[in-house]
DNA sequence: CCTTCATTTACACCTTCTTAACAGGCTCCG
DNA sequence: CGGAGCCTGTTAAGAAGGTGTAAATGAAGG
C-alpha cells in the first residue's frame, strides 16, 4: 500500500485530506509543522506528500527545499489564492503540482493521479568488446570485470578502436578523433600509445593488430 | 492521466511516438523544435519528456539544460547511432535514459516502464560508505559514529562522491552538481575542497583517490 | 568587529604526453 | 642474395600539464 504524508497546520484540513486519501487506499500520516513533516518524511518514506505552503515556523518552501535535498517523492502543494508568486517559487523548488484552497476532492484526486515521479539510477552508455567494457560516462574501463587503469588519451584511443571493433581504423581517423582540435603532429606519439594499450590489454584482452600502411584494428572475438 | 511531451523535428517520428504513448494511456503533446518544446514543457508540465538530440536551431542538449533549470521531469533521450559523446553529455546534463534510433516500440516501452517503476523507489535520506554516514536530512556527517564537521560545499562535494561511491566522478560532473547555476570557474577551488575533505576523513574514513585528467573516486570498502 | 567559509594565489611534486632515437621486420629492386 | 627504404615496436628522457598543499585574500553573517 502506498503511503501519503500530510503537512498542514490546520487540524480540519488534515482531517479532510486524510479522509480523501484513505478512501483512495493510502496509508496516511500527518505532521502539523515543517520540522515534524521532514522527520515524518524521513521516517515513513511516503510515496506522496501533500504540503501546505502557509506553515508556522519553517515555511512550506523551506520544507520543500530541504526535502528535495534527499528525496524525489512527489509533492503536491496546497496553497491559498493570493500566493501566486510563492506557488511559482515552489514549482521551481521541485514541487510537482499544486491545488488552490479551497479545492474539491475530485480535483485533488485528479492531481494526485497525475503527479507520479520517478527516482532512477542512471544507466551508463557502454562499449563492449569481448571481456573489455568501456564506460563512457564514468571514463572507466574494465577487463574481465577487473578495473583497468587508463590515462585520458589511452581511453580516448581505445574508445575509437572499440567503436569500430573488428574493422580497420585509419591512422588519420584515430588522430582526428583523439587529438581533435590540436594541430600538433601526433602520428609519432600514436605508436607509443598503442604500445601502452597493448601492454595493459595484455594477453586477456582483445588484440590490437596493425594493418601496415593503413592503421589499426581491434580484434573482436 | 499522465502527460508526455515529444520534442522531435521529424513528423513521422512524432506520429510513431504519439501512437505508442497513447496506446500506453498517456496524454500526448508535441513540439517540432527546442524553443517550442520548452514552452510546451512549461505550459503542460508533462510527466515524461521524449527529447530528440538532433534538433534544428536550439540543440537537444541545450533544451535539456534549460529544462533542468526548473524541472526534474524524467527525460528520455532519442539519439542516432554514433553520437556517444553527445549522449554522455546529455546524461551528465541530467537526462534519465536514452534510446538509440532506430528503436523498437518494445524497447521504448521497456525504458518508459523503468522510469515509471523507479519513480516509486526512494532515495535513502542517508548515504553510507563504509564507516562514513551522510545524513541528508539534517546535513550532518558522521565517521565511525563520531560527528564530522563539514562546511556546506564540503558536504555537497562529499555527497556527490558518496552517491557514486566506488566509481569515477568527472570533474565536470562534480562542478556541475556542487556549483550548479554558478558561472564562476570552480575548477581551481575544487582541489582545495578535496584537500580539506581528505584531511577531515583522515585515516579512518574512505579514501578520495584522484584519477589524473579525469576526476575523483570515493573508495568503497 | 569577529568568525566562518569560499575563493584565489603560489609553488613543489607527480603523472602523463610528447619527442627522439634505435632496433627489427617487411618489401622492393638491383 | 643483399641492401636500401619504409613502417612499426620499443625504450628512455625531457616537456607539459594536472594535482596536493599551504597561506593569503575576499565575502557573508552574526
Amino acid at each position: 500500500m502506498s503511503k501519503a504524508l500530510i503537512i498542514d497546520d490546520e487540524t480540519q484540513m488534515r482531517r479532510l485530506l486524510r479522509m480523501v486519501l484513505e478512501t483512495r487506499g493510502h496509508e496516511v500520516c500527518e505532521a502539523a509543522d515543517g520540522q515534524l513533516g521532514l522527520q515524518e518524511a524521513a521516517f515513513h518514506r511516503p510515496d506522496v506528500v501533500l504540503l501546505d505552503l502557509g506553515l508556522p515556523g519553517l515555511s512550506g518552501i523551506e520544507v520543500l527545499k530541504r526535502l528535495r535535498e534527499w528525496s524525489d517523492v512527489p509533492v503536491l502543494i496546497l496553497s491559498v489564492r493570493d500566493q501566486e508568486a510563492v506557488k511559482v517559487e515552489a514549482l521551481e523548488a521541485g514541487a510537482d503540482d499544486y491545488v488552490t484552497k479551497p479545492f474539491g476532492t475530485a480535483e485533488l484526486l485528479a492531481r494526485l493521479n497525475v503527479i507520479q515521479r520517478r527516482r532512477f539510477t542512471r544507466q551508463s552508455p557502454q562499449i563492449t568488446v569481448g571481456t573489455l567494457v568501456l564506460d563512457l560516462l564514468h571514463h572507466e574501463a574494465t577487463l574481465e570485470d577487473a578495473p583497468l587503469k587508463l590515462t585520458p588519451t589511452e581511453f580516448a584511443l581505445l574508445k575509437v578502436l572499440a567503436e569500430h571493433a573488428g574493422r580497420i581504423v585509419t591512422q588519420n581517423q584515430i588522430i582526428r578523433q583523439v587529438w581533435a582540435g590540436q594541430s600538433s603532429d601526433a602520428s609519432e606519439g600514436l605508436r607509443v600509445h598503442i604500445n601502452h594499450l597493448r601492454k595493459k590489454l595484455s594477453e586477456t584482452g582483445p588484440k590490437i593488430v596493425n594493418e601496415p600502411g593503413i592503421g589499426y584494428r581491434l580484434e573482436a572475438e
